[in-house]
RNA sequence: AGGCGGAUAGCUCAGCGGUAGAGCGGCGCGUUUACACCGCGUUGGUCGCAGGUUCGAAUCCUGUUCCGCCUACCA
């Protein structure tokens, strides 16, 4: 059965494969198999805040060779695929998209409609609008951005499975998280506190620690003097934020400072607002820093959080959740010429504060010197622009042992149970969960996420009870307290004194994100199903998100399950620009990935994408796709020469001693490609299997070419035939996980089925054919071809020129391997004779005369 | 400041104890019935630096310099 187009292309084979794939349910998931025979992978939904780049692509390919290489084994692949759609990254992409923003004070419009679908004007203010218009638009924007996503991973040939398809904003992803929420609450693992958290006053959301990222920012080294009590003169303390002196509680200096030993329990006055404060002493007091001794505020830093706990001190902070300094002056404020002042920075932002302190300071004479500028490295939000402050509010949490060491040794110890690829990766892992500091703030005062499934009793004067939160039984899930009502309250007792209110705040997107395997695998929703996948096999990410996706995953599988959520993390480098930086899209480097896939080709831009090590960061280089796609011509080439010679006689063998040596290598090729692929290297595969392949083209196509054709008799011409189809089913075989297009055409002209359905490569069948062959025949056969090819080269003769005779000088065991070769080099070469003697190596060759 | 990676041909990278490799690029040759979206040949390197172990080191050890990343560093 020949099939062979006369002349082969690549054009068009994305549309047509990934249509029939689909159609013919190529990549479904078998459920019926047990778990033993099921490979699960815990896909990275993607987040849906404009478009796909060309880092994507890079790593998704990883994750597919891997995914096709184990369906080719025979495993049942769980392979799905979601979209992140909640969160701040979403909204913020409606916003910019849309023009608008969202106002929860606001009512909702049923006859709304966004301004603007992508073309928001330069000058443009946002539009208000209610909560749920806001949650409508959200909709929408992240619809029409899914379906490019999937047209992308389509073409790119991505083997998901699209029946299992999830978002995380779905009914079904919030039932997971709120479940899972609920049951960490239950056994408390989840908790709310009111307490000082990390703050984006831009976003008006508080934020967790492993969102934040140091900046380094542009300051100055502010001298203040501080007046004693006692009159005996001043304290000077450096501050880069002056203009948190409204809120300065106690001066601190370390308990072994010779210079501050004598102050401990005095008091001091702060500059301009004249208020009494004591000077304490606390071992994170660092002699070395400024003058030694500092002012604590609440809230600058964290620093000044841990001694506000440790030394007890009166919280008087000051910035609101607007990130402006409060409008009324605090009560602890008491002099007159103290509340001037402050009436000369309520509601101003940090930054004009600062600039009005500084000048205050100038006129009062309290600030010695001028600002001494520095740089220094400043904590922000990693999607925010200015610099987060701490504000005290009541938030949820989720224990990860930040708080405790007996958790955080465990959940390092959850680490420990992976197989990571590359193994250094879980230092990155066992490096942060050693440096938390506090437990996972999960609430987000957003809108467009997850709702915390909670309400709170009010009292008779409606003032909100938190102790003892109402939630919904588990059937319930998913709900929405905004709008659905605790059992036993009807919906007019919302807000009423004696009745009830809904948590107003949404979970973070990672709160639900690293529920991804328990979303997937329909966990509590399809228990057989949540059975058969989790733990998982795999889960693939880039190595940036450890931290965040990896650990919280990791977190929720150790509370609710008792164990780790896979086997396996494999982590993707990153894709650098030409100059070696990270593609980003803040740094506006990024390439759009579909131009590529329509110039190159699928299987071009993959072959790039698998030539990247597992963990390496790899260079983009549209070089390396313009090999990937000479390597598919080349295999339609080769494939449609080997078809192309017509079928074996029934009952043929490989008999041709050059075959079967050909056959023996690549035993040891389908051998170590599967090594590779077991422990996650397709990069490793590919280059073997590459390698294997032009030396196949260039050498072994070209010695049996002659013979093939029939040149010596049918059974000669037959063990070429079988042993070049055993080779191109093995080849495209090899190939498959990284070129499925090609390959998958390839198979189609001789082959029933899909290729991505076919075993994968067996080395002790292609051994069986290859009997007693001799590996070394294919070597000294090119070795000597070889030799012919320079000599007429450097004859400046064409290839079809006949030669003279050949002279091979080698030791006798060799030679007596060429021997069996022999007549294949001459056919190649076009040598009228060749002759063998024993001595040290040579090979002499002469053409025929002009 | 700690930790982890990397440093090999002009470029991108493989090799990780036994005579320096591939592809691209450069140069030259060639239309031979799979392939001009081609083929063939050729040119490129004190393997970051300095010590050490070894019969032998790009490969192992120690130190060191650059580059990147992760943690920490906000008075």
């Amino acid at each position: 059965m020949n099939r062979v187009p006369e002349k082969p292309s690549l054009d068009g084979l994305e549309d047509k494969w990934a249509a029939t794939w689909e159609s013919a349910g190529v990549y479904r998931f078998d459920r019926t198999r047990p778990r033993a025979e099921v490979f699960a992978i815990d896909t990275p939904p993607p987040t849906v805040s404009g478009s796909l780049h060309v880092g994507h692509v890079f790593s998704y390919t990883h994750t597919d060779t891997v995914a096709r290489f184990w369906r080719m084994r025979g495993l049942a692949v769980f392979y799905p695929i979601g979209w992140d759609d909640n969160g701040l990254a979403t909204e913020r992409r409606v916003q910019n998209f849309t023009g608008v923003r969202c106002d929860p004070r606001l009512p909702h419009d049923p006859d709304f409609k966004a301004p603007f679908a992508g073309d928001v004007p330069k000058d443009h203010r946002a539009v208000a609008v209610s909560r749920p218009n806001f949650v409508e638009l959200c909709f929408d924007v992240t619809a029409l951005d899914e379906r490019a996503f999937e047209a992308l991973f389509r073409k790119l040939g991505l083997s998901f499975d699209w029946s299992l398809l999830y978002t995380t904003i779905g009914a079904e992803s919030r039932r997971v998280s709120q479940r899972a929420f609920l049951r960490n609450l239950a056994r408390g693992e989840a908790y709310q506190q009111d307490a000082p958290t990390l703050y984006d006053i831009d976003e008006r959301t508080a934020v967790a620690q492993a969102e934040m990222e140091d900046r380094e920012t542009p300051g100055a080294y502010h001298k203040l003097a501080f007046h004693r009590t006692d009159g005996s003169g001043d304290i000077e303390i450096d501050t880069t934020r002056p203009e948190l002196l409204p809120s300065c509680v106690a001066l601190v200096a370390h308990p072994e400072d010779e210079r501050y030993k004598p102050l401990f329990g005095t008091t001091v006055r702060t500059p301009l607002f004249e208020v009494e404060v004591p000077i304490l002493a606390h071992r994170l007091a660092d002699p070395a820093k400024g003058t030694g001794i500092a002012m604590i505020c609440t809230f600058g830093d964290i620093t000044d959080v841990t001694w506000w706990r440790e030394l007890d001190l009166p919280s008087r902070a000051l910035i609101g959740f607007d990130g402006r300094f409060a409008a009324e002056c605090p009560a602890w404020i008491a002099t007159e010429a103290g509340r001037t002042r402050y009436a000369g920075i309520a509601g101003l932002a940090p930054k004009q504060a600062q600039k009005k302190v500084v000048e205050l300071l100038a006129e009062s004479g309290e600030m010695i010197g001028a600002p001494r500028p520095i740089s220094h490295p400043v904590k922000y939000y990693e999607r925010g622009s200015r610099p987060l402050e701490i504000v005290a509010t009541r938030q949820w949490y989720i224990r990860n042992g930040g708080r405790n060491d007996e958790l955080r040794a465990k959940l390092v110890a959850r680490g420990g149970e992976l197989t990571w690829h590359p193994p250094y990766m879980q230092h990155r892992y066992d490096n942060w969960v050693g440096g938390l500091a506090g437990d996972w703030l999960i609430s987000r005062q957003r809108w467009f996420g997850v709702p915390i499934p909670v309400w709170y009793r009010l009292d008779e004067h409606g003032a909100t009870i938190y102790d003892g939160p109402m939630v919904p039984t588990e059937d319930r899930l998913p709900v929405d307290p905004s709008t659905d009502c605790p059992t036993g309250y009807a919906e007019d007792q919302r807000g009423k004194p004696g009745g009830f209110i809904g948590d107003p705040d949404v979970m973070d997107t990672w709160a639900t994100s690293s529920l991804t395997p328990q979303i997937a695998g329909q966990w509590e929703d399809d228990p057989d199903l949540f059975g058969r996948v989790f733990p998982m096999d795999v889960r693939p990410q880039a190595h940036d998100i450890i931290r965040t996706w990896l650990f919280a995953t990791v977190v929720r599988s150790h509370h609710e399950h008792g164990c780790a959520p896979w086997k396996n993390a494999a982590l993707s480098g990153w894709i650098l620009d030409p100059d070696r930086k990270k593609m980003s899209k803040s740094k506006g480097n990024v390439v759009t990935p579909m131009h590529l896939l329509e110039q190159y080709g699928a299987d071009a831009v993959r072959y790039w994408s698998a030539s990247g090590r597992p963990g390496t960061d790899t260079a983009f280089d549209e070089g390396q796709m313009k090999i990937g796609r000479k390597l598919s011509i080349k295999i339609l080439n080769a494939s449609r020469f080997a078809l192309g010679l017509g079928d074996p006689a029934a009952g043929a063998s490989v008999t041709e001693p050059l075959d079967r040596a050909m056959l023996v290598r690549l035993a040891d090729l389908v051998d170590e490609a599967t090594a590779a692929f077991e422990g996650f290297d397709y990069a490793r595969s590919l280059e073997r299997t590459e390698a294997f392949f032009w030396r196949f083209t260039d050498d072994y196509l070209e010695l049996v070419k002659h013979r093939a054709y029939g040149g010596h008799g049918e059974v000669a011409a037959d063990s070429a035939k079988l042993g070049l189809r055993l080779a191109l089913e093995t080849l495209l075989g090899l190939f498959a996980p990284i070129l499925p297009y090609v390959t998958e055409e390839v198979w189609s002209w001789w082959r029933e089925g899909s290729v991505h359905r076919s075993a994968w490569p067996d080395a002790a069948k292609i051994r069986a054919a290859a009997g007693a062959g001799q590996a070394e025949g294919l070597e000294l056969a090119a070795v000597v071809l070889g030799e012919i090819r320079r000599a007429k080269t450097e004859a400046k003769r064409g290839l079809a020129v006949e030669v003279e005779s050949v002279v091979v000088v080698d030791t006798a065991e060799r030679l007596a391997v060429l021997d069996g070769v022999q007549r294949d080099v001459c056919d190649a070469g076009k040598v009228r004779s060749l002759r063998a003697e024993v001595g040290e190596a040579r090979v002499d060759v002469v053409l025929v005369a002009d």
